[in-house]
DNA sequence: TGCTTAGATCGGCAATCAACGATATAACGA
DNA sequence: TCGTTATATCGTTGATTGCCGATCTAAGCA
């Protein structure tokens, strides 16, 4: 299995030096857990507002957190229409894993 | 296997969300690799002064480092005489693939 | 073509972090 | 006791991050 290198390492660990957004990423374990929307979260992701509401941030501080995670490689996003919807990259995070175990 | 919870691991982030500190930690998997010193860095661990001439820091700066990474759990220390001998916690970077591969 | 909604980006301010030199403490040997 | 060496801590400065409101862009609908 592919592992990362340290500066994807240090750019991951900074994302999830966070409460928050490591808060985000295991919210986004369980999609079904957020109000309903138009597109199925289980499929597509959970969109940026039930994100937000969740985390009690405003919509910018919001966007920022989920930019973070996506240029860390730990979450993916998908645009449908006006909703950019936000996944779990779990691949990433299995390397994140056994990188820790293997290497760090 | 036991595992951190949220706060710990925001902490063990934060401290590993540095490249000379991430670089650190590496090191101290082969404490053989350092120049020779009084006590055997492969049983007691590392002193402070050879890592902090390998990162290229000032004395100030390597003993907060180390601060920093032992806070978070991820080296333990030794005094011995007038050398502070630094010492991966393999334990505890164990718990911490665990807690990615299976919390996050 | 306007509204309205979702989201991204910009600009700014406060808080935290990075790094250093200076100083303090502790151990040891002359 | 007095240097000397190793390390820790303090105080400061510049850089980065956190977070917000305001603004911009894109989509969808009247």
């Amino acid at each position: 299995m592919s592992e990362l290198n340290e500066d994807d390492l240090v750019q991951v660990f900074k994302a999830l030096g966070h409460p928050t957004r490591l808060s985000i990423m295991s919210w986004l374990k369980d999609p079904g857990s957020f109000p309903p929307q138009e597109q199925p979260a289980e499929e597509i992701g959970v969109c940026l507002k039930h994100i937000q509401a969740r985390a009690g941030v405003s919509q910018s501080t919001a966007s920022q957190f989920m930019a973070i995670l996506q240029r860390a490689g730990l979450v993916t996003s998908r645009r449908i229409g006006p909703w950019t919807h936000y996944q779990r990259n779990d691949e990433r995070i299995r390397q994140l894993g056994s990188t820790v175990a293997n290497t760090i």
